[in-house]
DNA sequence: CAGCTCATGTAATACGTTACATGATTAC
DNA sequence: GTAATCATGTAACGTATTACATGAGCTG
């Protein structure tokens, strides 16, 4: 059987990354650099390291107050890492629940429908002016973990200025279909 | 507790959408027209036919040969339909396994890490190809089905194009930090 | 009558979310 | 000394994937 564990590499190529931390530090550092990408709840998270150690790829570096624990990635986890970004194809998942509804919009009436739309555009609007001030809050250093987050930063840019463009699109073939010319 | 269940709101507009079906043609009506959304296997959809009918929200309208069942929606399950559409806020699940193998491609020597972008437009290259095709082969007609599903044809068709000029701005970066003009 | 498609279901496992539980340390 | 933060963990449940199981009806 196939696994194919997105979080537990997500947790490994961060610690890499981070040279090392606790489950509270990276738990941090996860919704800070990646939650525009990959999302993990704090169970997730302290179950996975466990995991982890169990299969050697991190160990305890080294135990500090309140029973915080530095884990530290070892060989098998650098080479664990590396075998899953280059030799396991990323799996593609495609789930949007707003394109599911927009399926089923003529169940609706059409300006409610519309008024659908609209939402999606403003909360969309909102998400973007986040991910500025997301920006913004960084301090982008020379670091691996900063280019690469610029990419992926740019690519949410993006996505989200192509998906208002749509939204704005859609709203215009509701309208021209609820007032067609050939009257 | 709140449950968002989109799969079962999936499977209910679907069958609204097609006038009653069993969960064999729903699950082939699945592939065709939200492959690119919403993805669901045989044994989720058959599950949750079972569950829909226990809860009121779909009956069994008449037997066919071999078991078949065929389902159709209550009056209830239109109400459910039309509540979740609008008023149920939709959830937005980023997970991208593409852009989280990006952030570690530190991990990999330069050549490694342009070549598994290279790789990923390869593979979107193909899918944009299987995305016209499929295009090509719906006919498309009047129905709410039609109208709406070439709405999200479209956002696909932007999306992909996005990402794939996308793609190409991230090789250029990969390859002005390997070979900066500061020398 | 053999092979394909139609048709539905269950079991085992993996992955993800929510809620609960607990306590140490730090800052004021 | 009390409130906030640091810190880790478990239990229950929901959702998704894979594999297995079974058999009826249609097509040549």
């Amino acid at each position: 059987m196939l696994r194919n564990m997105s979080l537990r590499h997500a947790a490994l190529g961060l610690l890499v990354e981070m040279d090392g931390a606790s489950g509270y530090d990276l738990l941090k550092m996860f919704e800070i650099t990646m939650g525009n990408v990959w999302q993990a709840t704090q169970s997730q998270l302290y179950g996975e390291l466990n995991r982890l150690t169990a299969d050697g790829f991190i160990e305890v570096a080294s135990e500090g107050p309140r029973g915080r624990k530095e884990y530290r990635v070892t060989d098998a986890g650098l080479g664990e890492l590396r075998h899953w970004l280059l030799e396991v194809p990323p799996k593609i998942v495609r789930r949007d629940e707003i394109l599911l509804r927009l399926f089923f919009l003529g169940q609706v009436e059409p300006d409610e429908a519309a008024g659908f739309v609209r939402e999606q555009a403003a909360a969309l609007d909102a998400r973007l002016v986040a991910l500025g001030e997301l920006e913004g809050a960084i301090d982008w250093g020379e670091d691996n973990l900063s280019f690469y987050g610029r990419l992926a930063m740019e690519y949410g840019k993006r996505s989200m200025a192509m998906r208002r463009e749509w939204y704005d699109w859609v709203l215009k073939e509701l309208a021209e279909r609820d007032t067609p010319e050939k009257r």
